[in-house]
DNA sequence: CCCGAAATACGGTACTCACCGTACCTGAAA
DNA sequence: TTTCAGGTACGGTGAGTACCGTATTTCGGG
């Protein structure tokens, strides 16, 4: 709670008590052995005797920083990159920019199975849906970024509903990639995104 | 693939060889079986054991018929309910009351983690997409056949893409049910709804 | 038409395997 | 000497497999 970050346990070093301090370099090996293993193959590689033998540690040593599996695999889903956030100064092209950035990522990273993994551990999990929750919230900063930019500039409405305008982007979206597998072009994207403007009252430019 | 539904794996007398024939009853029994515990304690309590124990068969019997616990569990999720399909006579009441009816399955039964958890095997199993694919997809024939009715009668312009626009509807409503854990309220269902419509160039009544 | 052999399903049990999470012991830092 | 990190070994669960003895069917030969 006291350090830089805050992640979703208590850092390195708690309260530096009496007895033997933790090594402080095990936290970010940890996470990033996770990362790279989430990378690699996918949340079915992920095990945490994967990620101690990577480390060269015990399980142990990752079970006192962590609680749960779970809990290191959303830290590690925080380490997967994010679209660049775009500023053209039309909503319409940062919207499409940024989407397609989201694309990308999909395809060079295993976001889409992360994401997917996690989702299927929510339905078994509910003390941590409110974390996933948090993750992913924060995985649609940028976007919302743009949306309120926009509304900034006047080009969408002050009364524009923001978290409904992202989940008619994202929500086709996710639906393909994780339920119908439909492809996803960039004729989608633009047609994702004029019927949002649209559906938002935009001045149609 | 010669009875009378072919679900995943071959039915139950397959083509009345030489031996012993299959118990015609153990295929259903297990179905429901399997069904029977997501509904009562969701993915997780479905454990081959636990529906062996129903029905008081041996794991053997079962994996006869299905190679994994994945697509045993992809067939007991067509066995749970579909909103009933309205006929209004207008897009839009069909519309709301085909989403309202969704939304009271994702209350009443576990049809959401189920889903959850089969998206999240989905991950893991990529020789099961195109499977939950299609499940998925049949999930939506009654969405499918409201749009289609839509064009038919020239609610809805004939170059209308009924896939995008089954997406912009469901699309939102399963990434607040999956990721971001918002409300689904009856003005989220009325707004999505507008903004399909508007998005597919509706005549606005 | 009858009988045995081959083929296949059945229940049951025990097993392997993988993996999560924990108990316990050892040793280092304060 | 106390406190806590690290390592090892273990328990527990659940998927999927192997195998046994038995039951039930078809087929082929008498």
């Amino acid at each position: 709670m006291a350090a830089t970050n805050a992640p979703t346990v208590e850092n390195t070093t708690p309260r530096r008590g009496r007895g033997r301090p933790r090594n402080s370099e095990s936290y970010r090996a940890i996470l990033e052995a996770a990362a790279e293993l989430l990378a690699t193959g996918g949340f079915e590689t992920l095990t945490i005797d994967a990620v101690a033998a990577k480390v060269r540690c015990s399980k142990a040593t990752i079970y006192r920083r962590w609680t749960s599996k779970l809990r290191l695999a959303i830290d590690a889903l925080a380490e997967l990159p994010d679209p660049p956030l775009p500023d053209r100064g039309s909503v319409r092209a940062d919207l499409r920019e940024l989407l397609g950035g989201m694309i990308e990522i999909f395809n060079d990273t295993p976001a889409v199975a992360v994401m997917q993994s996690l989702i299927g551990e929510r339905a078994r999990n509910p003390e941590l849906a409110s974390l996933l929750d948090e993750a992913f919230q924060k995985r649609r900063d940028g976007l919302c970024e743009v949306l309120q930019r926009a509304i900034g500039r006047g080009e969408l409405p002050a009364h524009t509903d923001v978290e409904l305008t992202m989940d008619l982007l994202v929500g086709p979206l996710l639906t393909r990639l994780f339920c119908t597998g439909a492809p996803i072009t960039a004729d989608l994207i633009d047609a994702l995104v004029e019927s949002a403007l649209v559906g938002c009252g935009a001045a149609s430019s």
